[in-house]
DNA sequence: CGGGTGGTTGACATCATTCAAGTACCGTGG
DNA sequence: CCACGGTACTTGAATGATGTCAACCACCCG
């Protein structure tokens, strides 16, 4: 199934800023392909060389690297109108790894279109360079959850940014939405064994501070919450959709 | 006193790719002034509007954010060559703090001409771009040190990554550089107390993997310190020079 | 000589990890 | 229908790593 940017419904969402008509037919034909991959695929592997660059059009998925023990850590979660691969497809060869966490559709941008995009299209090199500056922003952001909060702060600071990222999507109802991490990625996210992640989770659960059921996640106490975390970044600001 | 780009001695050395002319001179034009701060200066605060952009002539510089409470991240170190506020320069207000090392140096780039670097110059938006996702992947890489690996890795792990760079930049004389970071600075850079990062080094130094003297770290055992941080990143590879 | 900054050290408290079981749930095959 | 295996989640106890507190030292500069 092919969805024509012409008519992505993701445009719809108050959190895309507008775009001129002749750059969204530029898009429309740098989009060569719209590919479904199921929860757990790989999107881009650590060394791969020649990576396509993608937009997220449904699902989650998360970016990571591994050391050679095994050991690994997640870098960000990826969600719906985020770019895909940016540093892998402009150098030679992938840093990081990134997996599809649920299902997934994805807007493929060949790589050899990329550099037209550069020559032709200055708004959304601008674009492109902005999204690859938030993401970055966010990388800043897990880096300082993880260098200084401690184990409950950062639980708290892990909800609360998804929640906002995705409540900006609009995909947050009566203050509850579908999250589909394992305990097991929340410690790699944060630096944290399983085990006391596990602890932790349960001690803000008991508080009162939000509950899961059926992979939805509802918060309880969302002001509670961000102070914990210690969190009070602005909220999410429209943003570019390529 | 000013340096002009088409004199750039650091254009000299052989961490930049070439530039052709036109590029240059458009650099060069883009420039408006050549500033030097003192050391300990800011050169970007938390929430500045219309921030300027930079490019790092001489000097040390680092880039933080801060709690409330008082707790702080280093995110990452700058070094000659590297953009300073890509990020604050795009959006509507900075989202984090930059100061200075070291005195530098620094080539101003106004706000405004970025938008017509995009509009004109194709190859240098595509460096621009290139450059942000290569400091991404530096703030990766902290992370995933920050995230998991222990107090003696951590600081192996900061150690050669600034000694690869500053190697890259030709300024490692017999396995020495000069280092003008504090302990202090290296405890907020990894997410340790300032105690514990004195008794880290302190071992590592025991175990004759390095030494500082007079402000300059000189490496006695580069490989023995690369397996104990776990840290086998490629070289670093020659980058645009803006 | 005095004050300031950065570095060093020991004792102790706290937080997080590890180890080892056990539970809940789900899908599959007998 | 039940038995089985797999995955994710839970829990308690013991261990270990890191943080905190409180001094003290070394050096530089005025």
């Amino acid at each position: 199934m092919y969805v024509p940017c012409l008519r992505c419904p993701l445009r719809k969402s108050r959190a895309f800023t507008r775009v001129k008509a002749e750059e969204l037919a530029f898009i429309q034909a740098m989009k060569s392909e719209h590919r479904t991959l199921e929860a757990g695929s790989t999107i881009i592997y650590t060394g791969q060389e020649k990576a396509e660059l993608f937009t997220l059009f449904s699902g989650w998925a998360y970016r990571f690297r591994s050391l050679e023990d095994g050991r690994r850590q997640i870098l960000n979660f990826l969600l719906p109108g985020d770019l895909v691969g940016l540093q892998a497809s402009m150098f030679a060869g992938a840093l990081y790894d990134i997996a599809a966490l649920t299902r997934v559709e994805l807007c493929v941008f060949p790589r050899g279109k990329i550099w037209s995009l550069f020559q032709q299209m200055p708004e959304l090199s601008f674009d492109v360079t902005w999204l690859g500056a938030r993401e970055e922003s966010i990388v800043d952001d897990n880096l300082t959850t993880v260098g200084i909060r401690n184990a409950s702060e950062r639980v708290a600071a892990l909800i609360i940014s998804l929640f906002k990222r995705v409540r900006a999507l609009g995909l947050v109802v009566e203050n509850s939405f579908d999250f589909p991490l394992s305990q097991q990625h929340i410690a790699h996210a944060l630096g944290l064994s399983l085990v006391h992640t596990n602890k932790t989770i349960s001690g803000l659960k008991r508080l009162g501070m939000f509950s899961v059921v059926n992979g939805r996640l509802t918060l309880h106490n969302p002001r509670a919450l961000q102070r914990i975390a210690q969190h009070f970044d602005d909220e999410v600001t429209p943003r570019p959709l390529i």
